[in-house]
DNA sequence: CTCGCAGTTAGAGCACACTCGAAGTCAAGC
DNA sequence: GCTTGACTTCGAGTGTGCTCTAACTGCGAG
């Protein structure tokens, strides 16, 4: 058929609804996105090739807000890559901190659970 | 004063709002917390030691119903503590795996801030 | 005694990120 | 030619987890 994927291909390859897609493109993190003669829409490389990099960014828990912001500054052309770079960057670090803040919480339920652990020795052995 | 701290204290304690103390509290995540002559909430410090682990739950991103199953465990004795060790070891499973999903999708993320790099150091060099 | 602040309640409101319903169009298979 | 199913739009609805408003009470400082 007709070259592009459609919504529904797009939701299999990326784990994303055909809800959801149609929504990104509503709120601005994805170009409109063509449409064949009967106007549906036909992603083309560079549109699944964007929402690969989108779905990494809101599974490291980035607000669609932010992420509006990133996708403004690549509309706006390339003079602008050290700002992209800084958006980035300033995201990882964070993602970074919250790794280690969930290291740290789990730390505290581990210690929970290694005394149910005792608990439930010291019944076994009673 | 009385002993026990007020909402107010477990607030600044915590990092949780009195808002959200008190709605803890009525979701049943909090057993009722016994009041001074005037009505007024003293947390002891066995509400504050639950706190400490429900903010833990919370953070490593435990859904408040599951937190409440849990709790709900708790309260009907002692009997079920190999369920509640479950739960948390199961809870335990999901931080691991969130954990390891960030580093793998910071991952992507890292190779387009190494994409930008690249960009600004042939700019600079141009 | 008055002021100001911290607490109380019940219930409403909010931010976020989707998720869905209704009504309609179109293309392909039987 | 009719049915089936995937698509379209627009706007409304949902789940989660708080967050706040309004009206009120009561303690402690000056």
């Amino acid at each position: 058929m007709a070259d592009g994927l459609t919504v529904g291909e797009v939701a299999d390859k990326t784990g994303l609804t055909a809800y959801t897609l149609r929504w990104y493109e509503q709120v601005g993190l994805l170009d409109p996105i063509p449409r064949d003669h009967a106007g549906r829409r036909r992603y083309r490389l560079r549109d699944v090739e964007r929402l690969d990099l989108l779905t990494k960014m809101r599974a490291t828990g980035m607000p669609v807000r932010e992420m509006v912001r990133y996708v403004a500054l690549v509309r706006a052309g390339t003079h602008n890559r050290r700002e992209r770079l800084e958006l980035l960057e300033q995201h990882r670090t964070t993602v970074l901190r919250q790794i280690s803040e969930l290291q740290r919480d789990l730390a505290v339920i581990d210690r929970k659970i290694t005394r149910y652990r005792g608990h439930l020795h010291a019944e076994q052995t009673d």
